[in-house]
DNA sequence: TACAACCGGAGTGATTCGCTCCGCAAGTTC
DNA sequence: GAACTTGCGGAGCGAATCACTCCGGTTGTA
């Protein structure tokens, strides 16, 4: 997809900074959800404004890129998941990999852009491993048997953020940041444990929708 | 505190109003962050924005008086939970009464707002009653006993809003906020399961220390 | 009809937004 | 080292949005 041959120290330099700006794109749009201003980002990115528009052409190309790499990670983390023998780690890992990329800053931007052909065709190819790896612990015994997909999903979302963490970031607060991470994790472990077999007690109400996702993003469908 | 005493229709519909209000700046502020707006708030609430500063001088007091509320709901739900004889189902009531309620959306305006008196009074309080039901449920071997009472509290910030929820609010569709309520409540109970002593992994990490939320709300201290 | 209480929202200056444009530094070729 | 190319940072622009003020209208009382 994109060619790792580089002919200079200019284009190695103009990699990291790529890197560096879909990095922070992710971590301010989680402090400062939709309102996040490409200002904000390329400063958090320590790029300035007319590298991000040298790149991008528009806001809406940036956060298109960014739900497209998301979709990649997703969908990488499940194969990788799949591929593992014990069904219960797979899933495990599955969830803890797709929390920690960040997975959670896209949902304020949801509905705000378009979808793009591949966006979607990743998106389903991601349905449909999420479907996989779950089926597979079911029967299996290891994953409570009144879960979903659309669980499974939510419980990412949830913690594809931290409210913790995204505010001491946008105080600066480094020498925090990691202690916050951690306990992060020490949260994300114990909602895992959660999904485990060995709760007798049903969860409330009706399986959810999948309308819950779908819907959000339909672009100006006011 | 405030008195019952109503003299006419017109003084029950400012209370009324005034209800709205502080629930209205609840959902904008977890659907905008930081940046929500009080045109927002006020539309949100059904009210105009004149009727908005008749009862509060300024956007710090409404937001003061919310996390003063906020607080008053913690420390009341801690109050029942120790009321349970039942050291478990009061710790789980606690959690989901306090994730209900909304906690999380205050976060995103932690450090931006001046910490008052009495809010500094309830935060002290709720420290003691939160430590309190931890230790009992530690001393009844229900809570995994590696669990501190800042993973509690980060669980509740962590789960104090949906993502789903808050868009699905902002987008205006109704008929989906009822199912968008439900899941939430599912993968909350996921969560709590996790708590339960039945997990023979200890948590990841060292315990989080409780700078992870004093430090984010010390005014001006940039 | 006169009055009081309370409402909604247009208007205001200040700020912030997405984005353009340009001067400059670093690397490459003679 | 001069000429040229490539990518950089950020000042500046019109438009949009912000917190907040102010006032004309509506509702209930006498």
């Amino acid at each position: 997809m994109t060619e790792p041959k580089r002919r200079g120290p200019r284009q190695a330099e103009a990699e990291r900074n790529d890197r560096a700006l879909l990095q922070a794109a992710r971590q301010v749009l989680a402090a400062d959800g939709a309102h996040a201003s490409v200002a904000a980002i390329a400063a958090a990115a320590g790029v300035g404004i007319g590298s991000l528009y040298r790149r991008y052409r528009t806001k809406e190309e940036l956060f298109q890129r960014l739900a497209e790499l998301s979709l990649d990670n997703w969908n990488q983390a499940a194969e990788q998941a799949l591929a593992d023998d014990d069904p219960w780690e797979g899933l495990a890992s599955f969830i803890v990999a797709c929390a920690e990329f960040g997975q959670g800053s896209l949902a304020p931007i949801a509905g705000t852009i378009e979808v793009t052909k591949e966006m979607q065709a990743k998106s389903d190819r991601s349905d449909e491993l999420l479907a996989a790896l779950i089926e597979r612990a079911h029967q299996a015994r290891v994953l409570r048997p009144d879960v979903t997909a659309i669980d499974i999903s939510l419980l990412i979302e949830q913690f594809g953020r931290s409210p913790a963490l995204d505010q001491l970031r946008k105080q600066g607060r480094e020498d925090l940041i990691e202690a916050a991470a951690d306990a992060h994790k020490r949260v994300l472990t114990i909602a895992v444990d959660g999904l485990r077999a060995c709760h007798p007690r049903p969860l409330p109400g009706a399986p959810p929708t999948d309308r819950l996702f779908t819907e959000r993003w339909a672009h100006e469908a006011g």
